[in-house]
DNA sequence: ATCTAAGCGAGACGGTACGTCACGTCTTGGG
DNA sequence: CCCAAGACGTGACGTACCGTCTCGCTTAGAT
């Protein structure tokens, strides 16, 4: 109840908007490196201190422009079969990371600084979002009894998603829908041939 | 005829090891994002026209400088189960990575640019060498008939792999060995409850 | 018809009191260059609004500041002799001016844009006021035989109060009270050797 | 002779010109407080770093630009007249003091901060100069005869000097060649009836 | 034993962007 | 309609590094 009264001339979200505006456009022509607080300032016509109002650099700046950019989720269809849904939520995934885009998150989420409460919020949103999907799918699965998961839930969520991370980083191998389905086959049956 | 005479002073192999020597300094003690080639020089007493010789930018230095660092791999011992070796490949990977050195070698790889030799060099080096002692199991198990892998054995390291980045890249959940205990398990038993 | 009415809040004596408070405040810990705007607003606890609302920028507020610290002038008492009236002048002069606030109204006077109403206001407020008491006793000084002028009264004064001004800004030498007493007896013996 | 030896790339004298020049022509177009150094160095053609390795701050490259536009002292012709050279020397003073240049060279020696270097300099140079020639020409009316000076040279010197400043200053009154006469005048008669 | 080309350290160069400060204006809600 | 608070666009500040370019000095193979 200790609201703070708000004094002063309110923040304008015009401004905001066209920050964010002028920064999403930046990254598409230039990428993230290329940035910077200069040039989202002029083509925002919007002064430098405020943009260092709302964010504290410019790798914040363009974690914010990305969020805003991360495509909404659609709301995930349910089948029979969970396997079959996460196999589907998977290709969602690749289908969304394998753009400019999800390239340029995944280099935000390795350059950013570890510790701001920016790079967690964009972990969440960005890369975790996807993740409470997924966590929902396999929850399911191992109500329907078409799954067993002796572990962290954690684990099993993180060689979903590692891998795909992996490829957009080294780019030693494609990223295709086919990896969607291998990844899922594998983590289902397994590679032993004890069975 | 086609040897390249070499004329004039030859390239000073001290001033070489004193600018890795710097650089490996500057990055224990601020990060990658602090190696600048102004500090290094000057730590290094070496002119900075004399590190772009070299190295084409501070990124690429910052790479060199971690390549250097790497610890040289054991040669791996053979046990009987090739299953085991795997596991213990994997736990050594994550003693590997789970340094300051470690998340730093992830982050240049994140960062650099994408088709730059150095990148590949760094990709290869850093990352991959692991791979092949990884594949080299993986083979192992396959011909002992530990395993049955029906695709490309590339998908099968990267589900390996990256879980491991991902962990170190989004700092969600902490990079212990139990972790490659459990990737290992999973991907070799699988979670389907129809066995 | 022609009275303006007033209409809404009347302006404040307070926030005057306090801005001029609070510029003379910093005139004092850090001199005129650092007299801003914000700084005043701020120690003064006004908007800014309200500063521009009485001054049109920091230099006529500085000024302002200044003239409201002025040492009252002490009504002069006259002696017999005019002439030592004005050396008791001329050392009361240099007495005002060197000290930190006479130097910074030198000061003012020099930066201050030449045809404000402000910078004419303030000339004839801290120089000049002195300057109708020594034009007194000239006038006395002349009425009485003492003292015989044929040339402008103005450029006798400004043989009097150039030379002090001018120590002030260039300091190359002392601003003391034989100085005082120097000037008067040169313009009133003058130099030369003919008599 | 502890000469120290020159290291690196010296600098270049073509820089150093051309900043000048572009200080120059600014001070010219909009006065000491426009110059401002971004101006100056995208004038000049020249990177801003450049300009802060010569000079501390805008100041005293407005300073210095002033310096070396002063015009060249014209070797003093010696009349049979102490007395006569001291009134050409002073209204040649006022002629070089009553231009933009002369004004603003006032205003600098005003406003610069009062213990660097620069501005021991500047007054030495600028307003100094024509001082050791008033000392000059003062120093051969004593030895001729033609004066008697029972104080401080300085003094005397402040008496010539300090009310050309004063008025160029206060723009209370015109600066003409009378004043330079009635000032020259003054000094050497007095204003006493005694006589 | 020179000559000469390349590497060396140092450091100045033209630039770009940084993050900050203060400007003078504008926009709130409250008195 | 004034007040405080504070956000706004603007513009300059002084600094950090960038990657390049001289300097004068090694250094060592070719002459």
């Amino acid at each position: 109840m200790a609201e703070t009264k708000k004094r002063g001339r309110p923040r304008s979200a015009k401004a905001e908007a066209a920050i964010l505006k002028a920064a999403r456009e930046l990254l598409d022509e230039a990428g993230p490196a290329r940035l910077t607080i200069e040039a989202v300032a002029t083509r925002a016509r919007v002064g430098k201190p405020t943009i260092y109002r709302y964010w504290a650099n410019a790798r914040e700046l363009a974690m914010a422009a990305l969020m805003a950019r991360m495509p909404e989720r659609a709301g995930m269809k349910t089948s029979q079969s969970a396997i079959a849904d996460l196999r589907t939520h998977v290709r969602g995934l690749i289908a969304r990371f394998a753009t400019t885009r999800g390239r340029q998150s995944a280099l935000m989420l390795a350059t950013a600084e570890r510790d701001s409460e920016m790079f967690k919020a964009f972990r969440n949103q960005v890369v975790m979002t996807g993740r409470e999907e997924g966590r929902a799918i396999l929850l399911r699965a191992i109500a329907a009894g078409e799954v067993n998961v002796d572990m962290p839930l954690e684990t099993l969520l993180d060689l979903v998603y590692g891998p795909i991370f992996f490829r957009l980083l080294t780019v030693h191998a494609p990223l295709t829908q086919d990896f969607a389905d291998e990844i899922v086959a594998t983590l289902v049956e397994g590679v032993s041939t004890r069975a």
